[in-house]
DNA sequence: GCGACAG
DNA sequence: ATCTTGTCGC
């Protein structure tokens, strides 16, 4: 991966983002596995967020819900004004199953049904700011979790944040909201346990793309304000839900 | 070989 | 992820 720390590196205007599936998507777990390796140098650490709040377009919320018995999947895009985390767009997209869960591998589940309902909430003019994801980033064997394939393909800012440590290791952080604690794959930090309530189980927040540990981890703190999870993630599991019984 | 394993 | 009863608390 490639850091943009360097504001003279950093992109410049917004590039129209893609919500096209690339062609050639693998089916099979040895072609998954071996796109994440040819992809995983294309994530960018780092960038220019604005200040959580203080953005001009929104911060959405992405997540997927399975029917396995009837091979159904349903996404929810849910878009956020980041000042009052108001829901200012909504859209779903159902589909077929086409991959099944492996860990590692969860993004070639997930991001068919999420680019479609991605593609159906953006509106020319109103570029998301971030996209926060259910699950990974760079906290991944390969360094290419979801979150980040999703920042990749879109060519967005992507924030990873997880409900469970995955197979990494950290410390329990302090007791207090904001408190953290570095998620750690070996000596490398992959991402961060982060205290979102006092006295509530952690999540687990990685850097997608095009944005800092430190700066996913003040988003995931922001949108996490009345409850443990982050607003985008506890709207876009609701509609999904929703989507997926009405499919 | 065995256990662990985002959603 | 999804399956599920009761239970504690505002």
């Amino acid at each position: 991966m490639t850091s943009t720390s360097d504001p003279a590196a950093a992109p410049g205007p917004a590039a129209e983002p893609s919500y096209e599936l690339p062609p050639g998507w693998p089916t099979t777990e040895a072609e998954a596995a071996a796109a994440q390796e040819r992809l995983r140098g294309s994530v960018l650490v780092g960038g220019d967020l604005p200040a959580p709040g203080g953005g001009t377009g929104a911060v959405v919320g992405v997540d997927v819900a399975y029917d396995d018995e009837r091979g159904v999947v349903a996404a929810a895009a849910v878009a956020l004004d980041p000042r009052g985390l108001a829901v200012v767009g909504e859209a779903t997209a159902v589909g077929r199953v086409t991959f099944p869960y492996v860990p590692g591998l969860l993004a070639f589940r997930e991001i068919p049904a999420v680019l479609d309902a991605l593609a159906t909430l953006d509106r020319p003019g109103h570029r998301p700011d971030v996209v926060v994801c259910d699950g990974y980033g760079l906290a991944h064997p390969r360094r290419f979790g979801l979150a980040s394939h999703l920042g990749v393909l879109t060519g967005l800012p992507t924030i990873g944040v997880a409900k469970n440590p995955f197979t990494f290791h950290h410390d329990a952080p302090g007791p207090r909201r904001g408190q953290w604690s570095p998620l750690l794959d070996g000596a490398e930090e992959v991402g961060r346990a982060l205290r979102t309530q006092d006295g509530v189980k952690p999540v687990f927040v990685s850097v997608g793309h095009r944005v800092s540990l430190a700066d996913a981890c003040a988003y995931a703190l922001h949108l996490a304000r009345d409850y443990r999870l982050p607003e985008t993630t506890r709207r876009a599991d609701a509609l999904c839900r929703r989507a997926l019984a009405g499919a």
